[in-house]
DNA sequence: ACCACGACGAGAGCAGTGCTCTTGCTTTTG
DNA sequence: CAAAAGCAAGAGCACTGCTCTCGTCGTGGT
């Protein structure tokens, strides 16, 4: 279906993708106010008025961007996923599933240290008057489905605990998760996905207060602390392995 | 010690004060990025080159608001706190830990709510290259420290099933939260205050996903998410009166 | 093969920004 | 009362995002 472009079409995507990647490496550098668009097309040897053929403004330049880091992140929970093997060793190793999700975990936290300011734009604060527009969603999900593959094929194992203990969600968040599982097609129980839902935000935390600073003079064994947290988290969901102490 | 200030001392603080007022009225009605000092001057009726003599640019302006941001929620959450008895029925009943717990929880969510730029700006990312001087850390440490009291209170009283189930921290783990134990003069044993550090950055990272647009479409009944979600930490600690389902 | 249309790059220009420097004025101080 | 210090104002610099116009050049239709 993608036919044979001309020179123009041609030279427009190939222009389009050098703008991003100028872009995204001033981001690298100062982060998302910093970024310029008369730098980059300064940099990209063009006067800022003809980027405006390409973008219809800053806005829509870091909306680009922002997709981007989304799915960047996306392939490396993706990735840490697919190198733990999953199905193959089902319920050889109760361990297994637990260390699947803490490399997700670990996936995010590592992608998150090596490119602050783009995990900055995601999960950082939302631009000025900024709505993210609905094209950010699908990528902004493939993190969390990754985090949600690990939990279903432990289900599917029976490796987990269920119900874990503690008080169970209320009715409405019950509700909640049931249509988004509906949604997503999962079959993964509304009170687990309430947990889950729970601990995706929660896990976020985690890498936000590190990468933000808010760990400074607080946390030292940063990478020690989170793989603990991760384990606890993995442990509140009633994931096998995770566990029981001594 | 605040001798009677003459004239001018009084017109500069209250200028200063003005300033910042001003800021702040820009601040929640535009977002920080959107804060100008050109502005805030104009709406003040002087010249934006009068404004460098009370701050010494814009990052020190926001500096000051960061702090004002960091007590106002802090004391959200002290009142919050305040509101809810504590030695009076210590012991009598065992879900009035649990209840100061969700109280200053609710308080945090509820002033975040209120003030989202204000929020963002201190919870959501660091502007460009700006490190957090030293000055913002003891405001910061405010509403930490409420939530640390309900947990020192708890232990007091006994209210807290000791060591909770689950994973126990790594000995670094540990170490950092002997060292800051001994810094704040905390009575909490270490492996608590891991836990409670973790819940700390948890607890944000349920905030700011609410507040940036994270839960649109996964979560709608989120209050209720949130008092389940904050019961789960708490229980996660091994706070007493959270508990144990149906 | 031509030609009109559309995409394109360049430039000027507008309104706005943070910040600096100089110039006078006013208040405080010695 | 005079000198010193604090202060507001204005001009100015180097930026920013964005708009509009004006030639140019590739492309699809006739």
């Amino acid at each position: 279906m993608t036919r044979l472009q001309g020179a123009r079409e041609r030279a427009r995507s190939d222009i389009t993708a050098a703008i991003k990647e100028e872009a995204r490496r001033q981001l690298v550098k100062q982060g998302a106010d910093r970024l310029s668009l008369r730098s980059v097309a300064r940099e990209l040897g063009m006067v800022s008025s003809a980027l405006y053929r390409y973008f219809p403004g800053r806005d829509e330049l870091l909306t680009a961007l922002i997709i981007d880091a989304y799915d960047a992140l996306g392939v490396a929970a993706e990735q840490a996923l697919a190198a733990t093997p999953d199905e193959a060793r089902r319920a050889a190793d109760p361990q297994v599933h637990l260390r699947r999700w803490q490399a997700v975990c670990r996936a995010v936290r590592g992608w998150a240290l090596e490119h602050p300011h783009e995990y900055a734009l995601i999960y950082g604060s939302p631009v000025p008057g900024y709505a993210a527009p609905d094209a950010t969603t699908d990528p902004a999900a493939r993190t969390a489905l990754a985090l949600i593959a690990v939990l279903c094929d432990a289900r599917a194992a029976g490796a987990l605990r269920t119900p874990p203990s503690g008080p169970p969600p209320p009715a409405t968040a019950q509700a909640d998760a049931a249509r988004l599982g509906a949604r997503l097609d999962l079959a993964l129980e509304p009170w687990l996905l309430v947990e889950l839902v729970s601990v995706w935000a929660q896990l976020f935390g985690l890498v936000s207060f590190e990468l933000f600073g808010h760990f400074q003079r607080v946390v030292d064994a940063r990478e020690e602390f989170f793989d603990h947290a991760t384990a606890r988290l993995a442990y509140g969901m009633g994931l096998a392995g995770a566990g029981d102490p001594r």
